[in-house]
DNA sequence: TCCTTGTTCAACCGTACGGTTGAATAAACC
DNA sequence: GGTTTATTCAACCGTACGGTTGAACAAGGA
């Protein structure tokens, strides 16, 4: 909860493989040998993973012991979604108030539609 | 672009300067210094954040030189957004299937009826 | 009980992150 | 031209990350 949860989902998302974990825990739970056998790191190396996810709240270990399956928790994601709503309606409503204001200026002048921005690397 | 994007994305959201930067960047564009003028970092440090958003694709810095101002791309938020509404809703699904096993096995003990998934997407 | 299986803990390693200071660059103003 | 203003580059520092190996811990099965 909080604000720093955020964070935590954020960069616990950040990484492939955790990605990876994810995904494979909407299909079903799984234990952490078995979500660590198609990858080429070692068991401990997920088990950090699945300590990362647990620590941001995407998945839980409950039964405790020998065998512990991984379950993912759904709820996380709209805490996500919630913030990445929130902000990008913002940037589109700005946009659309620009596109406004645009239009208005070139009433007169000449239709130079805006150039959309695309990412390099 | 394709995959590795989405970790860097994660990762710039990650901070919660950078969500700040974001969330102030959706009002109006802004400069270097301006984004930098709240926190008590030092300007440098603010431009590194923004060098982090830019390689993400969540912002662009355009007009070169003495005044570069950033700019939201919102687009970049869609990729978060697919993402994330895909697994979620892969979770929600198979919740929803857990669901109506358990109430199949309970009709004959008691009958609890939940309620059915309500969101929109 | 001993042994196997599943999982985590502890220590270590290389690298990247977020921050700093100080210097360099680029446009604008005199 | 010289100076101011805005921004970035470069080097450095402490800490956290993702990975490893090796040992420890817990629960079942023989």
């Amino acid at each position: 909860m909080t604000e720093d949860q955020l964070s935590r989902v954020f960069l616990a998302l950040a990484d492939p493989t955790r990605r990876d974990i994810v995904a494979r825990l909407t299909v079903e739970d799984a234990t952490v040998n078995e979500l660590a056998e198609p990858y080429d790191v070692t068991v401990q190396a997920v088990s950090k993973h699945l300590k990362v996810l647990e620590g941001a709240g995407i998945v839980s270990r409950t039964r405790a012991a020998q065998r512990r399956p991984v379950h993912l928790e759904a709820e996380v994601f709209d805490l996500m979604t919630k913030w990445i709503e929130r902000y990008r309606r913002a940037a589109e409503e700005r946009y659309r108030r620009l596109d406004a204001v645009l239009a208005a200026m070139e009433e007169t002048t000449d239709s130079t539609p805006h150039s959309e921005g695309e990412e390099a690397s």
